[in-house]
DNA sequence: AGTATGTTTAACCTAATAGTTAATTAACTG
DNA sequence: CAGTTAATTAACTATTAGGTTAAACATACT
């Protein structure tokens, strides 16, 4: 795996257990068991998923005696939801055709250019 | 890997040559050659990451005499977009702390469960 | 037909993922 | 101190990812 934050976070977010995780701390604090209770998956297992998502920075933990809460960190989500602006356009564009025009005229072009060399 | 689509186009994603390629391809269509032009890497290699691409239908590519022209799909980041607006009032909420309260009342609550139990 | 260009497939290697069970560490309880 | 609960670490396994080189395939050009 590349080592780059946005490919850390983007692998980490790759796996349903993962999100779902996520999902569960978007409604507060929990324990480790208290995450593990709705998948069928030993606790070493979730114990392993937590720290990719702790590599992400997407979960920080405390320790409260024998517990390890863990809490929601959005900054990398926040990475991502900027990382996505540059594609915004490619879905925002329907009611408005001139990006689309704009688009097929630049692959044009590069056929064209292509056809030139060749 | 897991093959649900969230998660093929994250994956897809936590790849930095992967989204170098897809940043390209925001200028328009691109033959794989023209793609592979800017890595230190085999064709072959390209070719698997345009396969991984196309697989999770953020590429679609044409026939044009022995190139294979890509082409950007947008959908799923639209996706991507949409999964990540269950998470966006985790950093939009900085000027209203409202939310931060809740969600610092609802760790409160868990917490008193767990200790009635014990 | 033969050659050049563009791309994929095959076969292989290495390292990383995602899971398992068993053992260990840490902290509280009685 | 002995026992219970919470979580991690260790050791192992199977699969997948990401890269390589060499060979094959597809189309165009002369």
């Amino acid at each position: 795996m590349s080592t780059d934050q946005l490919s850390v976070t983007f692998a980490a977010l790759a796996d349903p257990t993962r999100r779902a995780i996520l999902a569960h701390l978007a409604q507060g604090e929990a324990s480790v068991t208290e995450l593990a209770q709705p998948f069928a998956m030993s606790l070493p297992a979730i114990s392993k998923h937590l720290k990719v998502l702790e590599r992400a920075g997407l979960v920080t933990r405390s320790r409260e005696a024998q517990w390890r809460p863990c809490r929601l960190e959005a900054e990398p989500l926040k990475d991502v939801d900027h990382w996505l602006t540059q594609y915004r356009q490619f879905w925002e564009q329907s009611f408005d055709r001139l990006d689309d025009y704009l688009q097929e005229l630049q692959a044009e072009e590069k056929k064209k250019g292509r056809k030139h060399k060749t």
